[in-house]
DNA sequence: CGATACATTGAACAAATTCAAAGCTGGTGG
DNA sequence: CCACCAGCTTTGAATTTGTTCAATGTATCG
């Protein structure tokens, strides 16, 4: 079975390189709830996630969790503590089972680094990650917990229906007496809607695109 | 004048890539406090920061500034936005007169994005913009005003001698006042020590390191 | 001097969290 | 079948953290 050419990242490769990166490299299983590292570890593996889900988040000074981002297969993750040489920024848990290829770092770059196809793709990567952290960084110091919730409500909608309310908090990073009072506040002022089988509905999109858009 | 020549990203290059380079941009001068771009412009250039101090921030919902970078020569500016095709994810304001090179994006990209060197060049830099975000975020959402100043205080306690308090609380994204209130507060728990000339002195590192520092 | 900018201090305020209590809901076992 | 329990959700009140506003203090520089 070769699951490196199934690889996004590396499905260009020519066999040789493959069979190169194979011997640097390992796939490994995880559990729900297990730890692929925590924020202060030094990295030494490159990791690409294959299967399953996983939650980035920091701890903030009460001790209780930021959430950052939510990686889905197949990603690249946290590649910038590899490169800048420094301790991962943040903690990394599975919510899922799942798998990850664990490619050893210092070896990779020896061989690796001269393949502009590769390069690209990882400066793409890092152009998404950037993108994120633009996002939590607006998410969380620019928008109100009104702005962030409204912004979710139009973006995500479909979520409410699957997610509960603690979830959806956790996401924000509110808490779920926050959030249920701020959507309160929403259907009382008639911009949403939330009908028996808690299916939410958008009543006045507008009012709630103008509490977060500029 | 061959100024491309002198910029570390494209040191390596080629005579005739040089050329080429010089056909697809231009060197622009700009003034103290003029605009190099604003938050949800779109990005054409690819810019490169030659010379001055480009001070980069966003505005929140009460319409202040949140100081997020500040970009000494050489520096790519955000150059995510271009990679990822979307709009400035911040604004860009000289602090102090200064000059950029517009690079056109989409003629750079045809061109020299298979150039092993520069490609690599641009993973560093996009690496350690990430860093940098990482670092915002921590600052900005997991510390409080007091770590926040007391990390300050550890790791930057020479521009305490040089910068208004004003100057730091507006890099700290704090108020004057509640600078003002922190340090009193270390006064007179004998953490530091602040003379006559207004200079500041560390009496116990631990203690600061300790309120923020995991 | 006196003007202007910067720093300090107190009091009121705002946003969101925390804590506590009460209300729902859906599944389970008697 | 329904009573009950566990886990959400909602609501109110108190608290926390930092900002805002206003007043006063201090310094420096022409």
């Amino acid at each position: 079975m070769n699951r490196i050419k199934e690889i996004p990242f590396f499905s260009h490769l020519a066999e040789e390189d493959i069979k190169k990166l194979k011997n640097i490299s390992v796939i490994k299983k995880y559990n729900q709830k297990e730890i692929l590292f925590y924020e202060g570890d030094e990295p030494k593996y490159l990791h690409i996630l294959l299967d399953g889900v996983l939650r980035l988040y920091k701890i903030n000074h009460k001790g209780t969790q930021i959430f950052l981002h939510q990686f889905l297969p197949v990603s690249l993750v946290a590649e910038l503590a590899n490169f800048e040489q420094i301790p991962y920024p943040a903690t990394a848990e599975f919510t899922s089972r799942g798998e990850v290829l664990k490619i050893d770092y210092q070896k990779l770059e020896e061989s690796f680094f001269k393949n502009p196809e590769l390069s690209l793709k990882i400066i793409k990567s890092l152009a998404g990650k950037l993108k994120i952290m633009s996002e939590v960084i607006t998410n969380e110091i620019v928008l109100t917990a009104e702005a962030k919730i409204a912004k979710f409500l139009v973006e995500n909608t479909e979520l409410f229906d699957t997610l509960k309310n603690t979830q959806i908090a956790s996401l924000l990073n509110l808490t779920p007496e926050t959030l249920s009072r701020t959507l309160t506040k929403f259907k009382n002022k008639d911009l949403i809607l939330i009908d028996e089988q808690n299916k939410v509905e958008i009543l006045n999109i507008d009012t709630l695109l103008s509490m977060y858009a500029n």
